[in-house]
DNA sequence: TAAAATTTAATTGTTTAAAATTTATTATGG
DNA sequence: CCATAATAAATTTTAAACAATTAAATTTTA
């Protein structure tokens, strides 16, 4: 009867899934200032970095499908953040570009990594660690071979 | 002009959302054929461990409160899985206490976190560390002190 | 004891997330 | 050239997550 196997205390995903949803909870009272939730803040640092991407190629860096990013993005053009426009060499594709009003959010956003750095309990070299680890999770986790 | 700061490879929250949305995903096909979702799963564990718990410290277990779990707990109730009914103490509070169905559940889900750890790309030292990392995380972030 | 404060779930509204389907466009094989 | 494949985004559906509010019950306190 060795059922401490599904023991929550006995799970890697838990605590994975837990600290993911509390580091998010944390940079809410920061991303409130600036008007963006979570995921349309890691949608901006793609754009803030590329200027202009398209809809494939923004989910390929973020892990994330049209079904979540369609809806998002036309949030952030209405906030004025993003222009979206159909590609003209092949009109399958969106692309999506940065505006002045999104350039200029990233003065604000600036100071957020800074003050979040300052809520991690974790030592610099702590912190190294733990990124080389769910690095290498996300990118070789393999449940008989896909993507 | 230090913008490098906003980039997301610079970023630790990011793998963290990400790794943990991706190991999600992949208990997907092993709790699909449970019934399942991945949140439900997480339920079941303390049941399974508890029989019997309240609404509100179900919450204290799994970092989740009742706007998420009142519609989960009764999908689980017309699944069977679960009983729900008021505390003839305090009738604010609301117990959950697992069936039989639930029950037998239990020897179908025990093989799933066998199945999931094959998956793991990380050694069994790696594995331990980055648990004891994400824990620490969990339990000592601070930005102006709280919960 | 009566009123105020607190606690507990439930509800409502917004956003995120993924799967499945649909629509439009582009590429390709015969 | 055309029928068919493949691709890209959008849409739909279901579920999760959280904030804010409401409603009910219990405790505190005046």
């Amino acid at each position: 009867m060795n059922s401490d196997i599904l023991k929550l205390e006995r799970q890697l995903c838990f605590p994975l899934y837990a600290a993911a949803k509390e580091v998010v909870n944390r940079y809410k009272p920061f991303l409130d200032e600036i008007d963006l939730t979570y995921t349309q803040y890691i949608v901006m640092m793609v754009l803030w970095e590329y200027k202009s991407v398209g809809v494939k190629e923004l989910g390929k860096h973020l892990y994330l499908d049209s079904g979540t990013l369609t809806p998002l993005l036309k949030r952030l053009e209405s906030k004025g953040f993003v222009r979206r426009a159909r590609s003209s060499e092949d009109e399958r594709e969106v692309n999506i570009t940065i505006t002045e009003t999104g350039e200029r959010l990233k003065e604000k956003a600036i100071e957020i990594p800074v003050q979040m750095g300052k809520c991690m309990p974790l030592s610099p070299e702590e912190a190294g660690t733990l990124y080389t680890l769910l690095y290498k999770l996300l990118g070789q986790m393999n449940c008989e071979g896909e993507t």
